[in-house]
RNA sequence: GGAGAGGUGGCAGAGUGGUCGAAUGCACUGGUUUCGAAAACCAGCAGGGGCGAAAGUUCCUCGUGGGUUCGAAUCCCACCCUCUCCGCCA
């Protein structure tokens, strides 16, 4: 959510912004509530002061003159109700919109439509050059038995999976390693809940807009595809330390996403499927935008480091415009080569939203004038399993069918080579 | 699943119809004292919205939403949430 005192005071700003993010909302009618809003409340102030004015004159009152009085505040009250009424009706709509409006997307971020249109940052590694024709991961781990999607399929449904033998320990292996990784920049760990109620979802801003992809379960609370959102909600409606700031958590969590708008893409394998783990970076820092910037690349960076421990080749891009959700400042992905696929595929995505979310959610804190405020918000991917296996499976295959372990891993793994002899 | 208790400021916790946006304690901020600190003492200190250059002034907020009343933190109703005990169970 904005600052309605912000987008009243850059509507073209806010708009412009809307636009670039291919999102339609209409902010010369939200501006006419708010006009409406401030209106009625203007009024009813008035009206109430006099009322408080009248009742604390009728303690003492007696007689013909409290007649008067209580026949002055019936007329007073009558005028009132309808007002009361009608600004109820104006609040609601000014709700809806105000939860419409998407935060703006910084200058740097690169125009275009969707994914398509993102601008490649960087790129690290070199493609790995098979001298045969590799083979995709569910091919690779079902001769070697350390999946079974058949299986999964049958007992979880579509985009069910089964980890088995040496794809559970490679798993594992991995989170072992992002744990020293990450730990080790002064992130503080938690493991956080994937079951939780709608309040977060709304401060996150996956909800209201969201609630397709989300599983609902019959007491109502939702499955969360990302530990962001019981990791932002941990300070909901709280006031922090200014001393406090920043807070960097590595927040671990099953993810659950029901893709509901991707019946047809990856219909196969590890890359996008129903249910997985990540580790998220979660950080509130101070309100300044130069250090939402500094934190943003910097969490985006822990992320590549950590690529470059397994070694895998992969591109970071900037995310354009229409490819940035609605609280979103800014976004970084980073893509991972797929040889099976010949292309780079997400595995991270890191965003920063300056106080979009926490003016939703209500985390405060006083900063040195003693002013209360929003502190800023950020998150990324560290990582997430079992996607991240695609890649690394895909790029240490060898030609027997057997899959190298990546150096970093094999302390983790306990062996060099999976399906080895 | 059964029974009960409760939601008040940054925290703890009083307040059961009118000078209550709210005692008191802690925390915090400033000052006195000190070589400096601690302690002590003095003072300040809820958040948000109007109007105003400011001083100030006014409205809203005691879980949320309704109701009763001239007047509600306080009474009534509904909902949400938390805790305790019993039962069941990882």
């Amino acid at each position: 959510m904005l600052d309605i005192h912000f987008i009243r005071e850059n509507a073209d700003i806010v708009k412009a912004g809307a636009v670039k993010k291919h999102i339609d909302v209409d902010i010369d009618r939200l501006l006419a509530v708010d006009d409406e809003r401030k209106r009625i409340r203007l009024e009813l102030d008035t009206k109430r002061a006099e009322q408080t004015r009248r009742s604390s004159e009728m303690r003492n009152a007696e007689g013909e003159e409290r007649e008067k009085l209580l026949e002055a505040m019936r007329h007073l009250k009558n005028g009132m109700s309808e007002q009361e009424e009608k600004l109820k009706e104006v609040m609601a709509e000014w709700q809806k919109l105000m939860l419409m409006v998407p935060n703006v997307p910084d200058m740097s971020v690169p125009d275009g439509e969707s994914d398509a249109d993102n601008f490649e940052v960087r790129k690290w590694g070199t493609l790995p050059q098979f001298s045969f024709e590799p083979k995709s991961h569910v091919e690779l781990m079902t001769a070697l038995d350390i999946a079974d999607f058949e299986r999964g399929a049958k007992v979880a449904g579509f985009r069910g999976y089964f980890l088995k033998g040496d794809g559970v320990l490679l798993a594992n292996a991995v989170w072992q390693l992002a744990l020293k990784h990450f730990s080790a920049k002064g992130l503080a760990l938690m493991s956080v809940p994937s079951l939780v109620r709608r309040e977060s979802f709304m401060g996150t801003g996956y909800l209201p807009q969201g609630e397709e992809d989300l599983y609902k379960t019959q007491d109502g609370e939702y499955l969360a595809g990302t530990g962001e959102v019981a990791t932002m909600g941990y300070y909901m409606n709280e006031t922090l330390e200014a001393s406090a700031l920043p807070v960097k958590f590595l927040a671990f969590s099953p993810c659950f996403r029901r893709e509901a708008g991707a019946h047809g893409k990856d219909v196969r394998g590890l890359i996008r499927v129903h249910e997985f783990f990540k580790w998220e970076q979660v950080v509130l820092c101070r309100a300044e935008h130069d250090e939402s910037v500094r934190t943003h690349e910097w969490l985006n960076r822990n992320t590549e480091e950590f690529i470059e421990l397994l070694k895998i080749p992969y591109h970071m891009v900037a995310n354009c415009g229409g490819d940035l959700g609605l609280g979103q400042v800014k976004k970084y992905d980073i893509e991972l080569w797929v040889p099976g696929e010949k292309k780079y595929r997400e595995i991270s995505s890191a965003s920063y939203f300056h106080d979009f979310q926490t003016r939703r959610l209500n985390i405060r804190y006083r900063d040195s004038e003693g002013n209360m405020r929003f502190p800023h918000s950020l998150n990324s991917t560290a990582i997430p399993t079992p996607r991240i296996l695609v890649s690394i499976i895909e790029n240490y295959q060898q030609e027997d069918g057997t899959i190298r372990v990546p150096e970093a891993l094999v302390p983790y793994v306990g062996k060099s080579i999976i399906g080895g002899a």
